[in-house]
DNA sequence: GCTTGACCTCAAGTTAAGTTGAGCTTGTAA
DNA sequence: TTACAAGCTCAACTTAACTTGAGGTCAAGC
């Protein structure tokens, strides 16, 4: 064990805690990135880590691949993210969680106020009328689903 | 046009804003039930809307189809829920509503946190070492988050 | 030098929640 | 009574994010 500066596919899985499956996965997709050896196989430097952790918080928020992917690619030479560029990712999908969770706590006050009340009689309910209005736009009206 | 008491798929859409064949992958999940008509065309009674507008709410909420499934189920007779019934679902949705917006908030506190900090450099960070508690559930599509 | 565990590639499978399409039947308004 | 919108069934397709498996290679310890 001398120079510990290359790591293989397995190393990084157990240090990352991510499936060497989905590492493959990961930089099928363009978000990481492997030299080979002689003998084909991947070698990693240490900065994939950082960037394995990256990928994951950003999923945790929210994020998906593609944009996490837009988002890494987007930084000056695509290159993985110094300490200035993680706090300009990191701020932007701060950002996002807030809206999700005020999202969701609409949501649930909209559910506190339906406790108890005729919602289910007919008509009155804030939450099915917010369906009703859904289904009111236009002919053959569709509920999207909103991109995540 | 006499006793309006039935609705078509199509009437069951436009009024609830739900595709029709959403309607049709509701019923083969037993979320929801027709009879036929002598031509074995599908016929609803009004409650379906109810139960419609229920699921389409705890579906915001982020239960899945399943567990919406499960729950009209385990009511008494597996009956469309009642005034009483529908607090009993809210309830706990709400509840698991709140747990998701906790958990949302942890997350935003850690991001909050790293912004500008020196997580960055290595295994100092509580998001990173979070994830690495993390790994490893099952196979397949891993659902994280809430959809939209 | 051989065995064994780690790697490699590529294709196909998985899950959720529907959508789309083909081919055929019903129901209803003119 | 006929045209045509609306319904029916069933299979296949869609997206995201991976996993699993088959069939074959590499590397390291004994």
């Amino acid at each position: 064990m001398a120079a510990v500066t290359e790591l293989t596919v397995g190393q990084v899985a157990t240090r990352s805690g991510v499936a060497v499956s989905a590492l493959h996965f990961y930089e099928a997709r363009g978000l990481i990135r492997s030299h080979r050896t002689s003998g084909n196989q991947r070698r990693y430097g240490r900065d994939v880590l950082r960037r394995v952790a990256i990928i994951r918080i950003a999923q945790e928020v929210g994020i998906s691949l593609a944009e996490i992917g837009a988002a890494l690619e987007s930084l000056p030479e695509g290159r993985t993210p110094t300490r200035e560029d993680w706090n300009l990712l990191s701020t932007a999908w701060r950002d996002q969680l807030d809206q999700k969770i005020a999202q969701l706590k609409k949501l649930r006050d909209g559910l506190t106020d339906c406790i108890g009340c005729g919602c289910m009689s007919i008509d009155k309910c804030p939450l099915r009328n917010k369906e009703d209005r859904l289904s009111a736009q236009g002919p053959g009206a569709r509920r999207l689903l909103v991109a995540r």
